[in-house]
RNA sequence: GGCCCCUUCGUCUAGCGGUCUAGGACUCCGCCCUUUCACGGCGGCAACACGGGUUCGAGUCCCGUAGGGGUCACCA
């Protein structure tokens, strides 16, 4: 039985890196019939872990990433917050004491740092001397006597290599000699992330770590802990990380500042922000960025579009594919085509991937999606009026591949803006409505023809006004150009007799008549 | 700095010794479609980090060099 697992410390926030690490777990356990669990990292966490876990655990379940073990789900091997399994970790110090492959240390910190630091003035690796180690009772006695403090440290081999068979990198090799005693557990009594993870990997019965490729140099001291512990080994397969927009540094959301100037980024940074603030949502850097799953939530992205796009970062399965449903990912995901570089986030080709899933998406759906937009920014009443629905439909079937995510309607929303309320676009007007002579006497003339026509839809308006252009002997752009200012204030938008038929005759007469008056 | 990892178009990648005058995708640039803006269609620009080997033959194997990155906590 394949058991994977993806361990967030509650942070607050659900990384894009981390949601990738996720994915690739998920997608390993699902395809191998296994199962995947998800664990809870917080022995360092002083409050509100539920708090800080809400954004992580919503951004799994919107991407449709479910975890067979863990919080709100349980399990056969709960708890799953580390803070909750310290009896565990005690135990495993305890026999790390008993066969001797951890210590007591009661050096102070300021004398660590004083050995550290003269190793490096001498220009030699550091290796702590062991001079405050305590192996016996005694000595431990005699050492609080003085009133210090112990910490648990690993008793590190210091010879012989440390070999590791990762399953993407292949054989890597550390000396020994080159790792320290590591601190397992704190003055405090506290214990250190690589106790705990590999005693909760050994008692959740993991049998493949997948994680980024930051924690290959840990490795070789948690392979010591489980192999003095007398555990299996798990096997290991370390991804490369997530790099930044336009660089190979790990992607972090703490450098925001610095990623806005790429262009791509900060454009999609700019939309996000817009509709977000359309709809009254807070927008600081610290909650809403495009580093952050909820980001892409928020402003109505598709989340199969989003894991498409993050499978593909650093994964492939030939020379051509690259659209994956879930079915599609679980079937044909492999560690062994895992890439060994990291790979950095392009926000243009997730937009790509969110256009096309988006094109894609039912009409039907798309109106469920836009729907919350309009609501949120007070266009539609919640619930909506019976004659909403058709309206919707029409105005979001017009708009056809223009809106990418679904707060994107918001660009969209002068059907729902009062008649007396446009507002004319200077430049449009000027250029289509006031510079063209004869701008002015078609409009009104077509607007007679318009006040008639029956039925008010878009295939008649679209003759009608093909009829008179032709009667007239003008060219189409000029009436169309001047009626769509008129109509919508705008120079651009959806088709011309979509536009008519969704407003209805009323508001377009009453449009074109308040543009005419302002000429 | 020590240790470890990585290196094909701007970006994501295919390539596991000859099929590579290096393929696909995104971007970008043209052209077409067209009432605008998108969409779409067609076409184009663009890469094997460098130097040595091995081999009849190297993007592909080996060794160096350079560059980039990760990690060196009583963080996770």
């Amino acid at each position: 039985m394949v058991r994977t697992r993806f361990a967030p410390s509650p942070t607050g926030y659900l990384h894009i890196g981390g949601v990738r690490t996720a994915l690739f777990n998920w997608l390993f356990s699902r395809q191998h019939g296994g199962q995947f669990i998800l664990r809870i990292d917080d022995t360092d966490q002083q409050r509100n872990v539920d708090e800080a876990l809400r954004p992580i655990l919503d951004g799994f379940r919107w991407l449709g990433i479910d975890w067979d073990e863990g919080p709100e789900v349980g399990g056969g091997h709960a708890p799953y917050y580390q803070s909750q399994r310290t009896a565990r970790y005690q135990q495993a110090v305890e026999t790390l004491l008993d066969k001797g492959c951890a210590y007591r240390d009661y050096a102070s910190p300021a004398e660590i740092t004083a050995e550290r630091e003269a190793a490096e003035k001498e220009k030699r690796m550091f290796v702590y001397s062991r001079k405050w180690m305590a192996e016996t009772d005694e000595q431990a006695r005699a050492y609080e006597a003085e009133g210090r403090q112990a910490v648990v440290r690993l008793k590190m081999p210091r010879e012989g290599v440390c070999k590791i068979q990762d399953l993407i990198r292949g054989d890597v090799e550390f000396q020994w000699q080159t790792e320290q005693d590591h601190v397992i557990q704190r003055a405090d009594g506290t214990f250190i992330y690589h106790l705990a993870s590999v005693v909760d990997d050994h008692d959740f019965e993991i049998t493949h770590v997948i994680r980024a490729v930051e924690h290959l140099s840990n490795t070789p001291r948690q392979i010591f802990i489980a192999q003095s512990l007398g555990y299996p080994l798990p096997q290991y397969a370390h991804i490369p990380f997530v790099a930044e927009p336009g660089g190979q540094n790990k992607l972090s959301k703490r450098k925001l500042a610095q990623y806005l100037k790429n262009r791509d980024f900060q454009k999609l940074c700019d939309r996000g922000k817009g509709i977000a603030e359309a709809i009254q949502l807070p927008t600081s850097d610290d909650t809403f960025n495009p580093v952050i799953i909820d980001f892409y939530r928020e402003v109505g992205f598709l989340p199969e579009a989003i894991l498409n796009y993050i499978l593909l970062l650093g994964w492939s399965l030939d020379d051509k594919t690259e659209e994956f449903g879930r079915a599609e990912m679980i079937k044909h995901f492999s560690l062994n085509r895992v890439n060994k570089s990291p790979a950095s986030f392009d926000p243009k080709k997730l937009m790509a991937f969110q256009a096309r899933y988006m094109s894609r998406c039912p009409i039907k759906q798309k109106v469920a999606l836009v729907l919350p937009y309009l609501q949120k920014a007070g266009y539609v009443q919640d619930p909506p009026s019976c004659d909403e629905g058709p309206k919707l439909t029409k105005i979001v079937q017009a708009a056809e591949q223009r809106i990418e995510v679904a707060g994107d309607i918001l660009d969209y929303v002068d059907f729902y803006t009062a008649d007396d309320q446009i507002r004319f676009d200077e430049k449009a007007f000027e250029k289509r409505l006031r510079k063209p002579a004869d701008a002015a006497p078609l409009l009104t003339r077509f607007r007679a023809q318009l006040a008639e026509v029956e039925p008010f839809d878009a295939a008649t308006t679209d003759k009608l006004l093909h009829d008179f252009v032709a009667a007239e002997d003008i060219k189409i752009g000029v009436l169309i150009n001047a009626l769509r200012v008129a109509v919508t204030g705008k120079a651009v938008g959806f088709g011309m007799f979509e536009t008519l038929e969704i407003l209805g005759r009323e508001s377009c007469l009453a449009r074109i008549d308040r543009a005419l008056a302002q000429l």
